[in-house]
Parts: C-alpha cells; structure tokens; sequence
DNA sequence: AATCACGTCAACCGCTTAATC
DNA sequence: TGATTAAGCGGTTGACGTGAT
C-alpha cells in the first residue's frame, strides 16, 4: 500500500526527486499550490474520481494518492459549500451528532456540500466553546425536543402496544420535531429503568441510548429531561484522550452515570456503573471500574492521586461496582490489555473478570448465577437489605414499585436486559446487539459479585465531600437542565440505579 | 510593536474496511 | 479463502490569522 506517512518529506515542505540518481522520491507535503490543484482537478476531470494512487504516476503530482484524493474531496470536488454553517446547518449537526456520534462521514452525507473535515472542525471548536461556557454540549432545546417527541409516542405506543416496553429512537423524536432531518437510519436503542433520582416519586425512568453509547437521555414519567449527555464510547469525542473537554462536559453537563444493582439475597449489594465500563477508558492500558471518569482524562488532567484506577476509584468517579464492606476499592484494580473500542473493552473485561472469579477473595457468585437465581431477586429481596443503609433500599424499593405493573418474566427478558432490542429494530443494528449480547452474557457469567463501594457513595459513612466533583457539577447542572431539581444532591447522586435486568442497553 | 492565547482550518497519520485478485 | 491494494474514516497536528494584553 502506498503511504503518505511517514518517512522523509518534512515540514510542509516541499522534498523533490532525492539524490542524483533520483532513486527515493519523496511526496510533497503541507499545503496545496494553485498549480497542484489545477494539475488535479485537471486530471480528475480526464479521468474521474477514483483510483488516486495513479494520479501522481500519470499527472506527475507529487502527491499521494490519499492526499490527492483528500484535497479533492475536502476543496476542489464541486458543488462544495464554503463559509460558514447556516443555522440550519448548526441545528442538524448537533442532531446528528446527537444520534451518530462522531461519525463525521456520515454526518457529512446528510449535509450535502459539506465535508467530514469541515463538520469535524466545526464540531470541535464549538465544544471548544461551549466547554469554555460551561454549556451543555447539547442544548437544551434537543434534550426538550426529544422528551416532548417521547412523550407523545410514548402515549401513542401505550395504546397501541401496553406490553412494549420499548421508546422511540431519539433520531425519531428528533425527525419529527425537524422534518429537515431525515436520518438514514434509526441509531437508538433504548431501556428503561427504575428510577432512583427520586425515590419519592417512584417514577419510572426512561433512557435513550444509542448504540454507540455516545450519550443517553433519561426521562422520567412526566416527560421531564431528568438527565442527559452519557459519553460511553471509547470513540466519542468526549471519551477521547485527547480531547479534554470531555471531563469538564462529562463533570458538568451529565448526569451520573446509570447503574445498576444486584441484589444476591445474602447482603450483598452490586452496583457498578456501567458507563464506567463501556467507557473502558483504556488509560495507560488499564481500565478502571472505579472511577468511570477519570480515566477519561488526559495525563496532564489526572491528579496524581487519581492516575491509577485503584486510587481513583476511592476519591473520584462516577460509581464503582462495590458492595457495603468495608472491602478497599484498591481491591478493584483492574489493568487489562486493552484496545480501544467497546468490543476490545468487552474482551479485556471478560479476561479479567475471570481472572477476578477465580479470585479467592470473591465468593465466586456470578452475575449471571444470580440472574438465573432469581428473576425476581430485588423484589424478593428482603428487610435484611434494607439495614444495610436507608438510600439504597430507597433505590431499590422505588425500581420495585416503578416495575410493579411488569412480571418477573418479562423483566429477564432478553429484551429487558443488557442489548434489549426493540421490535423495528434494523438488522444491522440488532447483529451488533446480538454481537454485544454475546459479549456481555459472557462478561456475566464471569464477573465477580464482591465489590467494593466507593466511600462516597451514598449509604457509606464516607461525606458527600469526598464525592468526585463530577457529581457536584452534575448535581448543579442537573438543576438547571432539569425539572428534577428538588431532587436532593445524594438522591440525584443515586439516580440510574437499576436492576440487572432492566440495565441499559449497550450496542 | 511585541507577545501571547486562542480559534480556525488544512493536512497528515494510522487504522479499518471494502474491493479485488 | 487469504493476501493485497485502494479507499475511507476519525483523531491529531501544525500553520496561520486575529484579538487581547
């Protein structure tokens, strides 16, 4: 394969036929003369677009293909729009990436004139702003669109279809409140889940996720925004390494990340964000169940006490998996081999957490083993839990009341549990899911139950000061994004615990 | 006027995916 | 079916312009 990169040619500078006998030919680099694009589109217009490797041997561009191929689609290829993004433009990028992530080719496909360089850019630089801001990352107006839309198709699918526990796609709602916006398909899935935001209300709690798990939306029963803005993906721009806006996004606009709680029947409490595991974080080559966030951050931006997983788990992150003990969150330390992206993080967290189950130190029980125990664990689960602290049986009894109208049965469903597809569903999106199911059931059935909790999670004699800042700002946030704003800090704190059988979706 | 910080943009780079043999 | 090649994609970098100090 032919390459641009590396090698010599240097500094935008222009590195001809090497040496007297001309036997290394370098490519020019940096930016294009007129000249050079007039020699391209001039071939182009010979030739066609296509086969870009043979531009320099019959132009005599000393340029590579893919460069060629890249200044063609990004300046000279026609009907290219310059200038800046129209309204409009703007509205249908953040819709987009909304649904898509930072799929930049395919958010260029649905701006015609518009290139993925140019969207990307754009993209950066307004999260550049909005970060500065303190802006959410996604207005306001998008997280209201899509509640409204759910609410209305939520009524409309109650009637029609009361056992589907299913909500629309957000590219959906989203179309339907712009009619502008017509997404080639539809990304989301979704779950639901038994609030915890607010035991009081015992309302149920609904989230979008889509399958990238670049952010999820929660709602609750009376259509209010109860949370936003989830960046799960290794590839999201706010999960990136490089992009350290995403900590303050992710610290200021989100809520906390949704987790879910087993109940074993014998005292033991699993919570474990699940964010914190999809996000995978892979920082030096090492995930950290503990702390969710922090790993998320570029070298620069860890505090040193937070640099490895075992240490931020204790003084920072979302939500840990963990029980009530007193067990160190240091126990948690987890530093697989990883590779970016959820299937690499799946891999690497399977590895593991059999390495962790044949860990004396564990009592061996499975997640799955308890899911196949009983479906009906949390509702079964008795007062011995409730001594344990007074938050998470709040937890726990307002998932139970918000489910009661479902069965046992239908809540260890496959649709109710980690990869819940919906009827409609595009096959593309349901391999991956069955794909991700595969993963996740095999991750079940090895990880360990005896987790730590963190300190600063409710219920632990820890103070809420030792909670990350994330939760503070997402507690301020929180208020200002949402109706939920009664809500206390701890409560809020709390919110997306769910129960195995009713997690989010990862797909 | 010099310097710095910041924003914008174009291009590069490495990796993945698709197509072809 | 596997290897090779071409194309595509997304993250990153660096140059340049601009405004503030």
């Amino acid at each position: 394969m032919v390459s641009c990169s590396g090698g010599a040619g240097s500094e935008g500078g222009v590195s001809g036929p090497r040496g007297i006998g001309g036997t290394i030919q370098s490519l020019k680099k940096g930016p294009w003369t007129a000249a050079e694009d007039a020699i391209l589109i001039e071939y182009v217009k010979k030739h066609g677009e296509g086969n870009w490797n043979a531009v320099q041997k019959n132009s005599g561009l000393m340029r590579c293909g893919k460069s060629c191929r890249l200044r063609w689609a990004n300046h000279l290829r026609p009907n290219l729009k310059k200038g800046s993004f129209s309204p409009d433009e703007e509205k249908i990028i953040i819709e987009l990436h909304a649904k898509l992530g930072n799929k930049w080719a395919r958010m260029a496909a649905q701006l015609p004139g518009r290139t993925d360089n140019e969207i990307k850019n754009y993209w950066n630089t307004r999260m550049k702003r909005r970060q500065r801001a303190g802006l959410p990352i996604y207005p306001q107006e998008i997280q209201e669109k899509a509640a409204a839309a759910f609410h209305l198709q939520q009524q409309h699918q109650h009637h029609r279809r009361p056992q589907n526990n299913t909500s629309p796609s957000l590219s959906s709602l989203l179309a339907s409140q712009n009619p502008a916006y017509n997404p080639p398909v539809s990304m989301f899935t979704t779950f639901n889940y038994s609030s915890a935001a607010n035991p009081l209300q015992n309302q149920a709690t609904s989230c979008y996720s889509n399958p990238d798990n670049q952010f999820q939306l929660y709602f609750d029963t009376n259509n209010t925004t109860t949370g936003f803005s989830l960046p799960l993906s290794s590839t999201h721009p706010y999960a990136t390494s490089s992009t350290s806006m995403l900590n303050q996004n992710m610290q200021t606009q989100t809520m906390p990340m949704p987790s879910f709680k087993f109940n074993s029947g014998n005292n033991f409490q699993r919570d474990m964000s699940f964010s914190s595991m999809i996000t995978g974080a892979s920082v030096d080559n090492q995930i950290d169940f503990a702390s969710g966030l922090a790993p998320e951050l570029p070298s620069s931006q860890i505090p040193p006490q937070q640099a490895t997983p075992a240490s931020s788990g204790s003084s920072g992150g979302v939500c840990a998996m963990g029980n009530s003990s007193n067990t160190n969150i240091n126990d948690f330390q987890i530093s697989p081999k990883t590779t970016s992206g959820n299937s690499g993080l799946l891999d690497a967290l399977v590895q593991e957490s059999q390495k962790l189950s044949s860990n004396e130190k564990f009592n061996g029980e499975s997640f799955s083993d308890v899911a196949h125990k009983g479906k009906c664990v949390a509702d079964a689960s008795s007062g011995e839990e409730e001594g344990n602290d007074g938050v998470e049986s709040k937890m726990i009894n307002s998932g139970r009341e918000a489910n009661a109208d479902k069965q046992c049965d239908e809540r260890s469903s496959s649709q109710s549990s980690i990869g819940m597809k919906t009827s409609n569903q595009e096959p593309e999106l349901s391999d991956e899911m069955n794909s991700m199911d595969d993963d996740l059931m095999s991750l079940l059935n090895n990880f360990p139950l005896s987790m730590p909790l963190p300190e600063w999670y409710p219920g632990t004699s820890v103070d809420a000061s030792n909670r990350p800042p994330s939760s503070a700002n997402a507690d301020a946030n929180q208020q200002n994004a949402s109706s939920t704003s009664a809500a206390s800090a701890d409560l809020q704190w709390s919110l997306g615990s769910c129960r195995w059988n009713n997690m989010p979706s990862i797909c």
